[in-house]
RNA sequence: GCCCCCGUAGCUCAACGGAUAGAGUACAAGCCUCCGGAGCUUGGGGUACAGGUUCGAUUCCUGUCGGGGGCGCCA
């Protein structure tokens, strides 16, 4: 979504990273000087966090991508660009911060931070606190992210609940990075499916009402469809068939509408999930700005007339066949609100607009994007992300669903079965794009094999420690930090420091998995130096150093945990 | 038939095109006179197949095989 193109890569990483790794490559970029660079085009360089801790803080591909070019051996020329460097970092200020510039085969350069760097990442988190982490890399630019959009013909399903998991959590990412994010609920309260929800409370109430027919199979079949036709019934104080003709039909789908969308807006309320906007088709998408989009769209030639139907000319843009906008009986298809709802989109400002859709939607992408390309935007100013199925496992049986029998599982069901925190964790521990297995049961257990507890217990577990030194009149520490040089010390440090790399890499994936990942790697980076050290112990100013290590981790897991919407417990 | 997602350890999953392919789980053996044992340590095993692109491919491209989902003048 950021529109890498290769070659802008090298300018744009300088752009886009911290500042020590932005005097990093900096010093990078210095140290090439004096190669014979000119005859070919820069080729891209990253400056990465190596898996392996052996490989340093940091890690150089510039003499791997440049031994190419220049025709040599990767060691010769990282060789070279190794005691540049070194000259280029004694010189200037990175001289405190960089203990060791290594080149290690087949050709990478590893920087290792020195102590007093990582001892001042510790300072800089306890500093910064529950803002550690928020990066100004989005420079304000507005970006609208729309998801779950369910219709409100029922409850949501867990399918909703994990793209509300999703959606909600990348919007947080994106606000963290510095974008101005908008999170959207679109209404589809028009159309077929709402006509259905209509008719189908109305022949619910006829039943009531003593009334011997067949309910239809294509109606909605859920139970709540019953309780609503009586609701509906007491409301307006009939009782009897003839009361209920007297009732016009747009009664009974207004108020299933209303009615469904409350219920909706509760369970996603108590699902911790906000949203900015709810935006209606009845409102947006009139018949009069219809007109008007496809008026415009035929004036640009993208529209003609076949069959008596009215066809958006989207294969000029991509997609594989046309798409009627229009049908033969003068009713519109889906897309032509569609059209105008994203129109109006980038109408109000704006420049990126995400949509989160379920996997039954992929096939629409390529006319939307079409769409609003022959409005006249970029198709990269729209991202749709295809938010896979979650299975519910309960014994290891996989539980079916089925929106129109009504037997669903819907997102109450699994948020009161498990909790808001379990369920909102384990929806975002797949990549979006994977199908998701959720084990009921592995959620609702409080023992390490689930990880959402074991993120939470670290941080309690560390609440309960610094509880424990306030009480013998230990604080931690606000001096410089020198005593923490132990490898389980430098290791959680060296985790702490990855968090605003890690919330970057998931806003360029567009996908909060990372941050999970994380978040596990570092409680678990926590527990191995709390197994191995005491943190409080006869030696005070050793303690009061390792209070401030563990302290800047709470603070990283707490703000971690808040954006996937998570609660950090203090005592569990 | 066409499109999308997925094939990695017994199982569930990781790995911006990079270094010895990592975790959890299961199994086995250990660690509490001590800050929360809801924790930690140690062990073995794996890239579906065939080509291609290049210094380098689990990753990108093509094809084959396998699993899941989707295709409408429905939404």
């Amino acid at each position: 979504m950021f529109g890498f193109e290769s070659s802008q890569l090298f300018l744009i990483l300088l752009f886009m990273l911290s500042d020590l790794k932005n005097q990093l490559m900096t010093a990078i970029e210095n140290s090439l000087r004096q190669l014979p660079l000119n005859s070919f085009p820069m080729p891209a360089i990253t400056l990465e966090i190596p898996e392996n801790k052996m490989h340093g803080e940091f890690a150089c591909n510039v003499a791997l991508r440049l031994a190419g070019p220049l025709k040599q051996n990767p060691m010769e020329v990282g060789k070279k660009i190794q005691q540049n460097l070194q000259k280029e970092i004694s010189a200037g200020s990175l001289q405190q911060k960089i203990q060791l510039v290594d080149l290690k085969p087949p050709g990478f350069i590893n920087f290792f931070l020195s102590a007093a760097a990582l001892g001042e990442t510790v300072t800089q988190i306890r500093r910064e606190a529950e803002r550690y982490g928020r990066q100004r890399f989005g420079n304000a630019k507005k970006i609208q992210i729309e998801f779950v959009s369910a219709n409100p013909t029922g409850p949501l399903s867990v399918a909703h609940a994990r793209q509300a998991a999703v959606g909600d959590a990348l919007a947080n990412i994106l606000d963290w990075l510095g974008f101005r994010v908008t999170k959207e609920f679109y209404v589809n309260d028009e159309g077929n499916q709402i006509n259905i929800l209509g008719r189908s409370i109305r022949d619910r109430a006829r039943e009531i009402v003593g009334e011997s027919f067949s309910f239809p199979e294509d109606n909605y079949q859920g139970e709540y469809i019953k309780d609503m036709a009586g609701d509906f019934l007491a409301r307006h104080e009939v009782r009897d068939r003839a009361g209920l003709d007297r009732i016009a039909p747009e009664f009974f789908f207004q108020y299933g509408c209303e009615e469904l969308l409350n219920v909706i807006k509760q369970e996603l309320e108590n699902f911790g999930v906000h949203f900015d906007v709810w935006s209606f088709q009845s409102k947006i998408a009139t018949a009069d700005h219809i007109e008007k989009v496809l008026g415009d769209l035929r004036q640009k030639g993208s529209l003609y007339d076949q069959d008596g139907a009215l066809w958006f000319r989207s294969t000029q843009f991509g997609d594989d066949k046309d798409r009627v906008v229009k049908k033969s009986d003068g009713t519109y298809t889906y897309l032509a609100p569609d059209i105008v709802y994203h129109q109006n989109k980038f109408e109000r400002g704006f420049e990126q607009v995400i949509n989160l859709w379920g996997p039954d939607h992929h096939g629409y992408i390529p006319r939307l994007k079409a769409a609003v390309q022959a409005l006249g935007y970029h198709s990269k100013n729209l991202v749709v992300l295809i938010v896979q199925l979650a299975t519910i496992f309960r014994d290891g049986k996989p539980l079916s669903m089925s929106t129109r029998r009504g037997q669903y599982i819907s997102l109450r069901e699994v948020m009161e079965e498990v909790g808001v925190d379990a369920a909102r964790f384990f929806f975002l521990m797949r990549h979006l794009k994977a199908p998701l297995e959720f084990d009921l049961e592995l959620a609702k257990k409080q023992t390490p094999e689930n990880p959402v507890y074991y993120v939470q217990y670290a941080h309690a577990r560390i609440n309960s420690v610094l509880q424990l030194a306030a009480s013998q009149g230990l604080q931690p520490s606000r001096e410089d930090l020198q005593h923490l040089s132990q490898p389980e010390e430098l290791n959680l440090t060296r985790e702490l420091a990855q968090f605003p790399e890690i919330l970057l890499t998931c806003g360029h994936q567009l996908d909060p998995y990372s941050l999970v990942d994380y978040l596990e790697r570092l409680a678990t980076g926590f527990h191995k130096f709390y197994d191995t050290h005491r943190v409080v112990s006869e030696d005070r100013t050793l303690s009061s150093e390792r209070l401030a290590l563990i302290d800047a981790t709470r603070i990283v897991l707490a703000n971690g945990l808040k954006i996937l919407g998570v609660s950090a417990p203090v005592r569990m």
